[in-house]
DNA sequence: GCGATCCTGGCC
DNA sequence: GGCCAGGATCGC
């Protein structure tokens, strides 16, 4: 589900929990934990304190003086605080993190397509899924130099298989990777060695721009979404292709198709996008 | 590089 | 009942 922008979004809302001493943490019977043992997860994030929550693409790490917890959201994920001590659950609430005054943080994924794993370094090196992403869209250490060499690792692949690549660069998923070919109007269908260098650096500035858009709006909120607090993003409606099959670009300068990529859909626009 | 696969739930 | 969904890993 969440992207760069809706997982950032989650982060800010939850700043407020930094410094908050933990009393317990309960996995759920199901809970997707990874690379790592039940009771590795359970012992970081009790009888401590929550030091910071920091985010590595689409990754939250819950961190503690004992390492930290690598969270990934899935399609369907959700972390949630809950200020009310004693709260009922959600279903598919597969960690309850307790805080020492009776709040409350869950992490719920009814299709369980998130993961909870553990680093126990600041930079992630030592954690399977954190070692294979590049770098953030939002790093400033992203340089278009370094961004092209990544792109010219796969030459093969279409540019909108290159956008959710996150090993070439961290954070783009369906919605924004779309979004981003539309606004440097590339077909997504163009294959990587097919694109000139300074397509390809538009391409990158165009993500950024519109993952910040996506940030500044909060996230889209179509289905699951909502951050940390319960609150929806507005971005939705400041998409222009996604999800829009059938009709014109929001901005009117064109017509949406949908067509399927490597199992996914791809809304774009064939008049803008070459 | 691509398709199948992991899951649950909502919508037509 | 079938199709679709903000994802990523795994095997060919």
């Amino acid at each position: 589900m969440p992207e760069l922008p809706e997982v950032e979004s989650i982060r800010r809302s939850l700043v407020f929990l930094q410094g908050r001493p933990l009393r317990s943490a309960r996995l759920s019977k199901l809970a997707p934990v990874e690379k790592v043992s039940r009771n590795k997860v359970i012992q970081t994030l009790s009888d401590t304190t929550l030091h910071s929550i920091q985010r590595r693409g689409k990754y939250l790490l819950l961190a503690t003086s004992r390492g930290a917890i690598v969270v990934h959201l899935g399609m369907t994920g959700r972390l949630s605080y809950l200020a009310e001590p004693a709260s009922q659950a959600a279903a598919h609430t597969h960690l309850e993190l307790s805080f020492s005054d009776g709040t409350a943080l869950h992490y719920v994924d009814a299709r369980r397509f998130g993961t909870l794993s553990f680093t126990a370094r600041e930079n992630g090196d030592d954690n399977p899924f954190l070692q294979k992403l590049g770098l953030d869209y939002d790093d400033p250490k992203l340089s278009e130099e370094f961004y092209l060499e990544q792109c010219r690792r796969h030459p093969g692949l279409s540019l909108k298989a290159l956008a959710l690549h996150q090993g070439v660069a961290a954070g783009l998923g369906n919605i924004y990777a779309c979004e981003a070919l539309y606004a440097a109007g590339l077909d997504p269908r163009r294959t990587v060695k097919r694109t000139k260098d300074e397509r390809l650096v538009l391409f990158l500035a165009k993500a950024r721009e519109v993952l910040g858009l996506g940030i500044a709006k909060g996230g889209s909120s179509l289905r699951d979404y909502l951050d940390g607090l319960g609150n929806r993003g507005v971005m939705r409606e400041f998409l222009q292709v996604y999800d829009r099959e059938g009709m014109s670009t929001l901005d009117g300068r064109g017509r949406v198709r949908r067509i399927v990529q490597n199992a996914r859909s791809t809304w774009f626009c064939p008049q803008i996008q070459k």
